[in-house]
DNA sequence: CTTAGTGCAAAGTATTTGCAGTATG
DNA sequence: CATACTGCAAATACTTTGCACTAAG
């Protein structure tokens, strides 16, 4: 069992809430991904290969996810909330053309030193951020 | 008149459109603004103030300005689009509270060391950027 | 006058919620 | 078995679009 899907357990445990199949299906499937799913792709994913769920359990599930710590909800120009696996992963920043639609990651060596100015200068206490970057990607640059 | 107008006056000339006068109407109050504000508060702020427009003129007009490259489109975790002059403003990020919601605005220190990251791994043309760093803020995190 | 822009209301998306039935602890 | 969870459909929030009318060039 992937080590994510026991933190899931061990956040439902603790917070009252229940282990059903759906859930742990839901989880499972978007672990599995590792890319920036929107609700919707997921649910089609799913149903694609046969996995009975609801939409809107699909919503709820990966708002779990989130408050388990195990996702993060980032907003991308072109509208749909898209969630990305956290565990594990090392903290990265994303790239976005605005001629094609490609989504590129890239690490950011300058995130603590930005959490700590938001400290030093608004007394503000950070826990995550998101940064997306746009312009025209490698191959929509050259033409 | 503002800067700002003139240009949008350009651009509307060079691109075959019409100085409307609800495009100069809604572009001199989001200037105003210099807020972040959404389109359907915007709309509602002209309404109070005894304009009248549409909304969907004013959801038209703020992407004129954005086209225009007067504005940008921002959206924070909260669903809707908001909208933030650009002209003469120096870069900036932002810094969220997940309590009560409060943006707060700080300088970006290390944005041409990144930009140059993207060209030099990914072949990456940035042009703009948004960071959105979350977190609680000073009072709510004494809570 | 010709064509683009406006306002309204209707149609789309993306997401949330109410409720009766179902499954977990 | 008590209660939280699911699935569905209806509701909501945000944004876009069709169309007849008005106004800019």
């Amino acid at each position: 069992m992937r080590p994510e899907i026991e933190l899931l357990v061990g956040y439902l445990a603790k917070t009252g809430q229940k282990v059903t199949r759906q859930r742990l299906l839901v989880a499972e499937r978007f672990l599995a991904a590792e890319g920036h799913l929107s609700a919707e792709e997921l649910y089609h994913v799913m149903l694609d290969e046969g996995t009975k769920v609801g939409l809107a359990t699909v919503y709820r599930s990966l708002k779990t996810l989130v408050a388990a710590g195990l996702a993060q909800e980032r907003r991308f120009p072109d509208g749909a909330a898209r969630y990305e696996a956290v565990f594990g992963e090392p903290l990265h920043d994303h790239l976005v053309c605005t001629e094609c639609g490609a989504i590129m990651e890239m690490p950011n060596p300058c995130v603590d030193r930005l959490y700590q100015m938001a400290q030093a200068e608004h007394g503000f206490v950070a826990t995550s951020h998101r940064l997306v970057i746009t312009g025209r990607c490698a191959a929509c640059s050259q033409r």
